[in-house]
DNA sequence: GTCTATACGAGGATAGAC
DNA sequence: GTCTATCCTCGTATAGAC
């Protein structure tokens, strides 16, 4: 193998697999599983739909391995940090925030996720990984509520009423962009930090304790 | 043509749509528009796939009579809840109640709605439809903002977050249903319920003023 | 208004050369 | 490890009989 083509990627076997998996991800976030086209994914490669089938076996092979990424991306990003704050309000503002940073910064995933929970109701990935991003939160939302900090409430419910707020916004920005003045583009940076804004405010709000 | 055969709907032009409508609503929520597929929903109906295509020129056709359908059932609950109740903080109750129990009691509209968002970008509803549902929140919480009974916020991002709240749980069901105990059932009575209560009283704090 | 048969293209997957 | 050619099923859509 000469060095040129290393170096280009061309007959690097992992170089060539992180390019399918991008170009897979973006596809998947199109349609999910089902809607996603082979085709359209070996095209935004470069390379043929045979590497797909080479290197992943099929295209559920693929879906997963895109899947298992996406959630180890998320992972990170939910452990990078510190809930243990003196005021656990601090925490979860930090914790939100960086939910937000994420799924704002990363729509394809966010896509993802959304179709996996709707389309495959969770078959491809573990429990685990689901509860790596949750529970965090969860065990957040309960010290505060035994801290009296926060409100009396059902921790789980909160923590998914809390993931929904962060998410749905840009699930569904071509969506809802109307209800903005015309022209107003969901995704710019302007729009993206003020949504933090907003949401943060109301998530804090919807579980503080005012006494 | 026999009584007995409009009787028995298999002849009766509207009775035949109508079933077709019903198979079709079904393969849309578990698919969406990409992922659906047109012998699945004849053979849910009793006819044949070309009855699909006589009354509805093609799938895509079909895909936007079903939207209508729904957007037409989820206007009528939000148009019936009275908005302009003396509190603006009990109008909010009623009209969150009433989503929550039409998401939650026709799964598949609301998978059909979320598909539609992240698949399809809204390409099938007029603006007119998606406003229809969101302006009555948002003039809510606007009068509640200006009366003082609600935090000062940005209306619009407020209402998203909230719809978004309201649909997650219903989105996500088969998806986050592991972080409860094992065999909980998300959409039993009960759970839904508690998922309505907690919703409403996190929803009411993220927008109430404390004073 | 409904059914059967079928055209035809799309899309997932494989074989085998290089 | 990569490419070309190809197979074959599936799925949309139509034609035409009843």
């Amino acid at each position: 193998m000469g060095v040129e083509e290393k170096k280009a990627g061309l007959r690097d076997k992992e170089a060539t697999k992180c390019r399918i998996l991008d170009a897979a991800e973006e596809e998947f976030a199109r349609g999910g599983l089902m809607g996603a086209r082979t085709d359209a994914i070996a095209c935004k490669t470069g390379t043929t739909k045979s590497m797909i089938f080479y290197h992943f076996r099929d295209k559920e092979g693929l879906y997963q391995a895109v899947l298992e990424r996406a959630v180890a991306r998320r992972m990170r990003v939910v452990q990078s940090i510190d809930l243990h704050a003196p005021e656990p309000e601090d925490s979860l503002r930090a914790l939100v925030a960086a939910l937000l940073d994420d799924v704002g910064s990363h729509l394809n995933l966010t896509a993802i996720f959304m179709y996996e929970a709707i389309q495959n109701k969770g078959k491809y990935y573990s429990e685990i990984s689901l509860a790596s991003v949750y529970v965090p939160l969860i065990d957040l939302l309960k010290r505060g509520i035994s801290d009296g900090k926060f409100r009396e409430m059902d921790p789980l419910h909160a923590a998914v009423n809390i993931v929904g707020m962060c998410v749905f916004y840009y699930c569904s920005h071509e969506n809802i962009k109307h209800l903005w003045s015309p022209g107003t583009e969901l995704l710019s940076k302007e729009m993206r930090e003020q949504h933090k804004r907003e949401a943060i405010e109301q998530i804090i709000a919807g579980v503080k304790k005012f006494s």
